[in-house]
DNA sequence: TTTTTAATTATTGTTGTGAAAATAAATAAA
DNA sequence: TTTATTTATTTTCACAACAATAATTAAAAA
């Protein structure tokens, strides 16, 4: 029961809109360089499958015919994001639109592939029950993965964090028959990108962009034209082995090692507390030197990868990810067009940029064509 | 008088063809998951078209109606590649099937834009002429510039070469006037890059790969998922910038430069010579050096990119590059996956990568959707 | 009421599609 | 040698999708 596959003009449509918010029809005939006899009966068809919808009172506009400006309808679907970390699982339910509905974020036992797709089931029937959306269209699950794709075709992963069972799964096989739903597994930078495209603004400005996401680890998701970079095997944008395994990196589980070694008690990253006295001269020390070894991930990825844009995402607190971003901005990077400043950025999303975009493959694969 | 436009199922066709190399229709229906009776009307049009053909004498093969296998044909068209350097100028001539059909490379003066097309003009309808091509459909000219482009549309471009007139001129416009064939103008790099994916065989296993191009400074070419990554602002792959300007970095230009240092006493790049024995010292000191530095690069690559391949290819002597990529295998490089060697290739193209990249632009415009 | 712009509806002709039947060209068996 | 079988390709045909044009309707301002 998937989803009735989308023309790609109905396709251009949808991703126009999610780009530039609201049009109408001739604007949109205009825009995407179709007749208006076309875009009728295309809207026609977008309308009746409740993906979009006419925005009401709209005030006047000039001589002749007002023009009824077309958007995203937020009933038009749901989608369901999920995560799983060592000890906590992560569920988002986002619209139509991007909006989040509903964000589920729990401490649990470690769970195996089964049993995380099973309470992840649970929780999103609790969800769809809580929220009212019995009856509305289910777009399909995204699953946020911490590590890169065994496989081309995304089938088995191989798992960093250390969960029971998860390591080189199949989890395809395991999540599509635990739930039933359509599916995308993706890793969680990967993940983290498409969420700061959809949501964190950058589609109206950009099409290639790269965030950094400082979750555990250290990885990237890159986005180039529009489309997700997943490289030959699956494992574009692992950066982390940039930094040599018996040196720090620029991670936060680095950061909580070096709060450790100075004697900070910690048990885990959610400690960290830059306005702790007792934390605050360390975490200088550490922004100082992890900013100087994002500068080189930044000054390949600008050579490599020429991003509109560098996010910076992940668990840290946000006043250290923005001192991560200050020091980079007055650092030496190689931006060389337009002599421009660096454009390194602080997410800021609310809520998981991890799930949220894990919610976001089922949207993301309606507007890119296969 | 533009090219009729192919079919998003006729231009998977030809690309299967150039992938595989010949297959039956029946073979193909199956690889391209199409109808038999689909099959047949779109290689029909295909045939018509001229752009492919039947095998002849093809063998006994078992039981039943023999298959006829298809394959891209000569005939189908040519196109035409040409690169301007300071003092040189690079024509080539290309069939369908990508095979070169006549390469010209003269030194001339320092050309400006407009002379430079006149000449490549001249010299096309000269070889045009020599090599019985009247007739023949011309699918367009590739023009290949050591520089990226100023804008998104490819309408200027930052020529990094010292040419006069060149820098920052509205070359798609002046060479369009000049010649009115299809026009298409890229980066050297990434024309290197084409001319590896469809003629160094890379197109076969892989669909990311990356080309170091090593010809007066250094560059890179990328392709991902089949298609060229140019970046927000057209410099992706611009991994100069990489290297700061005061110091050595592991281009020719700077072997050159070490070579003169050394006491050597060459006027250009086509004097280097291994072989030489008052060159070979400077030059494994030199190759130690930049395959050192060269692991950087390609470590970032494998990081951001994850490419099947990463071809180095240039103006210097194969030797050379062969020393580069000797010291690469046996560098420590982070090729994770599959504890496999690092793939580092040496371009075993005759001719030039670029003027071939150029050449095949208007052939790969057809392969892939626009 | 007229004018203007937006959106829709016929109308018409083109094009692409798959299923099934037909044809082609070989080998295997009688 | 003849006939049956097998596989590849083509044709036929009914049908859906689609695009372009012109004509029409809608909703406002002048």
């Amino acid at each position: 029961m998937h989803f009735p596959s989308l023309d790609k003009d109905q396709r251009r449509i949808l991703q126009a809109l999610r780009r530039l918010g609201s049009l109408s029809r001739s604007a949109l005939a205009i825009e995407l360089e179709m007749s208006a006899t076309a875009l009728t009966r295309l809207s026609r068809d977008l309308l009746s499958l409740g993906l979009i919808e006419e925005v009401p009172d709209n005030g006047a506009q000039g001589r002749g015919r007002p023009a009824v400006p077309l958007r995203l309808a937020a009933g038009g679907g749901y989608a369901v994001g999920a995560t799983a970390h060592r000890g906590m699982l992560d569920v988002a339910l986002v619209d139509f639109t991007g909006t989040t509905i509903a964000a589920h974020h729990e401490a649990t036992d470690p769970l195996d592939p089964q049993a995380f797709a099973r309470r992840v089931r649970q929780l999103t029937h609790m969800l769809v029950d809580r929220h009212g959306l019995l009856g509305r269209r289910m777009l399909g699950i995204g699953i946020a993965v911490p590590g890169p794709s065994l496989s081309a075709a995304g089938d088995r992963w191989s798992v960093v964090d250390v969960l029971p069972g998860w390591r080189d799964a199949p989890l395809r096989d395991i999540f599509s028959t635990e739930m039933g739903w359509p599916l995308w597994i993706e890793n969680d930078a990967n993940a983290a990108a498409i969420a700061e495209f959809y949501l964190g603004g950058l589609i109206r400005d950009f099409s290639t962009l790269v965030v950094l996401l400082l979750g555990f680890g250290i990885g990237a998701g890159v986005i180039t034209d529009g489309r997700l970079v997943r490289g030959q095997y699956g494992v574009a944008g692992e950066i982390g082995c940039l930094f040599p395994g018996h040196l720090p990196r620029p991670s936060p589980l680095d950061l909580l090692a070096t709060l450790r070694a100075d004697g900070c008690d910690l048990t885990s990253l959610a400690d960290i507390d830059f306005a702790d006295p007792a934390q605050t001269p360390t975490i200088l020390r550490w922004l100082n030197r992890a900013a100087h070894q994002l500068e080189t991930v930044c000054n390949t990825a600008f050579a490599w990868l020429d991003p509109g844009a560098i996010m910076l995402a992940g668990t840290l607190p946000p006043v250290i990810l923005q001192g991560l971003a200050d020091r980079l901005h007055s650092a030496d990077l190689v931006t060389t067009v337009f002599q421009r400043r660096p454009p390194v950025r602080v997410s800021a999303l609310r809520g998981s940029p991890i799930t949220l975009g894990a919610a976001l493959l089922p949207i993301h694969a309606l507007s890119v064509d296969p």
